[in-house]
DNA sequence: AGCAAGATCGGT
DNA sequence: CCGATCTTGCTG
């Protein structure tokens, strides 16, 4: 199809991150170049969201999450995995939507790793990268929502919104 | 300058 | 359940 423009990005992070399970992430880069379908997000509020990095206030690493919508937040957790986000809403607003699955990795750091994507791609624009974007695919999955992962550290009533989207049925395939 | 914790993963 | 592995952000 063609690639989602900046538009679609201009939502706050919950709306968008109900909207991307189905699209596609296309690779344009050598030997990871393809299309990988979208079958997990989360979401991130902003800086009222004590899950959300943001919510630390506004630093060196965080600073790409206040950039205008379409953008990517990339950032490395663990000592060794990449964390793969799109910035959602307009500038200012640091909100973002992690990709925790694709069709064919599940889980946020083999999604990077089978992307090929690292920190090279913190801030880049998907409605113009050469070698990033995502397109529509037609498709319309059923979701279920449940609470995020791994953020147990923001408590309560953050630990529990229901901001994690993942298919119904083609999950982890 | 030092330290604790982290939007994870893979092996026991 | 625990270790790997290293950047970040806070404390002093």
């Amino acid at each position: 199809m063609r690639r989602v423009d900046r538009t679609f990005f201009l939502d706050d992070a919950v709306t968008v991150a109900r909207q991307l399970p189905g699209m596609e992430i296309v690779m344009e880069t050598g030997e990871k170049a393809g299309r990988y379908m979208i079958t997990e997000t989360e979401a991130y509020l902003g800086d009222g969201d004590r899950a959300c990095h943001a919510s630390k206030g506004r630093t060196r690493r965080t600073e790409p999450m206040y950039m205008e919508g379409g953008h990517l937040y990339i950032y490395f957790v663990y000592g060794m995995h990449w964390m793969l986000n799109v910035v959602t809403g307009s500038a200012d607003y640091p909100q973002a939507v992690l990709i925790r699955g694709v069709s064919q990795f599940s889980g946020p750091g083999r999604v990077t790793r089978g992307l090929g994507i690292d920190g090279s791609f913190n801030r880049e624009d998907l409605s113009s990268s050469g070698r990033i974007w995502i397109e529509e695919s037609g498709y319309r999955p059923e979701l279920d929502a449940g609470p995020r992962i791994g953020i147990g550290y923001a408590g309560e009533p953050w630990v529990s919104m229901p901001w994690r989207f993942i298919t119904r049925n083609e999950n982890g395939k």
